[in-house]
DNA sequence: ACATGGATTCGCT
DNA sequence: GCGAATCCATGTT
């Protein structure tokens, strides 16, 4: 396997959020793996961007987002679902890549299991796309907060290689009160995809 | 301590 | 396309 290591993430989240379309988001739980392909991201972009969730600066709750790149910064949305980000650029920088949507790959099952208390869940492409969703298939919580893709054991991605996706900008979803980032087209995704969110 | 509101989702129209 | 569900963590909205 060609796992993507902590180099990868060094770069701006615009950026992450372009080359991470393609990618292989592995996941593995005591039951078995999961995979996707990364179809779907939107790029969070420091302080001055007001859609970010560093636009107060620093607090406990996104502190992850000035780690390294490469971290997990995860948390509780609508008081009930979780959104999984990873954490772009260098250390004190914040930026984020939210990961949107996956193409189902492998451990389809065991996804579905994972939903199976969430709602009602049809087909295959609906399984993995939008953000909490994804987090509740792939058993994502709290409690991978500040992990380091680069090195952990329960989540990481792989290259697998092949030509470089097509890419359709536009705007992020559920930031209205933005203003002028509102606009910004941030959300990124492979142009066609039946997996991609909406 | 407590009010506030949100990087969503589903189901109905 | 719209509105309700739902509840924790945050705190210059």
């Amino acid at each position: 396997m060609n796992r993507l290591k902590s180099d990868f993430f060094e770069k701006p989240a615009i950026n992450l959020a372009e080359d991470l379309l393609g990618k292989m988001l592995v996941r593995k739980t005591d039951k078995g793996l999961i995979k996707g392909k990364i179809v779907e991201t939107e790029a969070y972009v420091g302080e001055e961007d007001l859609a970010c969730h560093a636009r107060f600066g620093r607090t406990e709750r996104n502190k992850a987002m000035y780690g390294k790149g490469g971290l997990v910064y995860i948390y509780l949305i609508y008081g009930m679902y979780y959104n999984f980000n990873i954490v772009a650029g260098a250390e004190h920088v914040p930026e984020a890549v939210l990961i949107r949507a996956l193409e189902p790959i492998e451990g389809i099952k065991l996804a579905r299991e994972n939903l199976k208390n969430y709602g009602r869940v049809r087909a295959d492409k609906d399984i993995l796309s939008g953000p909490g969703k994804l987090c509740a298939a792939l058993n994502l919580d709290k409690s991978f907060y500040g992990e380091d893709i680069a090195s952990s054991k329960k989540i990481w991605l792989e290259d697998i290689g092949g030509a470089k996706p097509v890419v359709e900008k536009s705007k992020r979803v559920g930031i209205d009160y933005a203003d002028i980032y509102a606009d910004k087209l941030w959300r990124l995704s492979i142009k066609g995809n039946k997996f991609v969110s909406k």
